[in-house]
DNA sequence: CATCGCATGTAATGGGTTACATGATTGA
DNA sequence: TCAATCATGTAACCCATTACATGCGATG
């Protein structure tokens, strides 16, 4: 699967739950998919362009002079099905804060621990956010069938926010303890 | 921080272990730090040849013919530790696996029940090398500065296999049941 | 003498972000 | 009427992977 695709995928999917202009799949990527995925404005007009000549979409009047309502066609869906059953390519890590970590001797040690404990504190912001999204996900989609999945995606997030935790607190201990003069 | 810095901080990172050829370095980077960093020769080679220039590196002869071992010098040291100072860079979220489980109504329940359990035994082979290589690393490098950081990045790859097996265990049970007419 | 691992590099390609440029509509 | 928001799009740039091309040296 070409890594191209990837946007497709979304960007399909994204409107396979609703018709709606190019800004406003943006916006949706951002804030429903926003903590596993992300596009781009250079992204997403090119491909809906791409999409149409395929005919996988099509464009409609928009709100405004100007605007176009894009909509998944059948073939669209089809596509959509296509891609989301193709192998998941992965890129290669890039762990800005591990890697600092690693060569924490060069860093040093007060530097480390700030960094794990900014680390710390925005996993626990995070695990609220999630907490927070998956009441309202519960109350606000309650009949509908994609609720589940939705939580799945939700649940993925607050175990790795716990898991940051868990790891910022063991880090802690484990980083070797400045030696200061007891007065 | 320019993205591209971040090549430049993980060989120099590397160098700072010690001096090595290209090749080795590429080899140490993927053994070393390949659960959360990864450099291909497309960047190594080109970078070696800008932190040359700078001064950041030395090179000498290598043990044959046209190859050269990198040695960091002073004044990339210094870089080094300017780099590992700056803010972390984050790259936006991709993750093809949940993008998947969110359409998860279009895919089908089988195949994101398949898809779960991979990530899942993935998860639970990963952590079984974590807690290996925790122990070869504690025994090896008993007397290292460098172990408790060292222990650190394993200990984020333990919790987030961890988080991975936890979640995966979650989302079946929270994945519709399919319903089958009982004999 | 063939093959595998060490070793170096470049070029094509792909993909993606960011910044820029532009304009319509709405509400204060 | 002025600012903010909705809306569309392009171009520059950057980074990184991948594939390719090349050759030495040891081991079987």
């Amino acid at each position: 699967m070409a890594r191209r695709d990837q946007s497709e995928m979304a960007i399909l999917g994204g409107l396979s739950m609703q018709p709606m202009t190019a800004y406003a799949l943006r916006e949706a990527i951002r804030d429903v998919l926003g903590h596993f995925w992300s596009e781009s404005f250079g992204q997403i007009y090119p491909t809906l362009n791409a999409l149409e000549e395929k005919g996988h979409v099509r464009r409609r009047e928009g709100p405004r002079a100007g605007s176009s309502i894009f909509e998944i066609t059948e073939s669209g869906a089809a596509r959509l099905h296509e891609l989301l059953s193709e192998p998941i390519t992965t890129t290669p890590p890039r762990n800005g804060l591990l890697l600092r970590l690693f060569f924490g001797r060069t860093l040093g040690e007060d530097r480390c621990r700030e960094l794990i404990e900014e680390a710390r504190a925005d996993a626990e912001r995070r695990l609220a956010d999630y907490d927070a999204l998956a009441r309202t996900v519960t109350t606000q989609e309650a009949d509908s069938p994609d609720l589940p999945y939705n939580l799945i995606t939700i649940a993925a997030g607050r175990h790795g926010a716990q898991a940051t935790i868990g790891w910022a607190d063991e880090a802690l201990a484990l980083l070797p303890a400045t030696k200061k003069a007891t007065p």
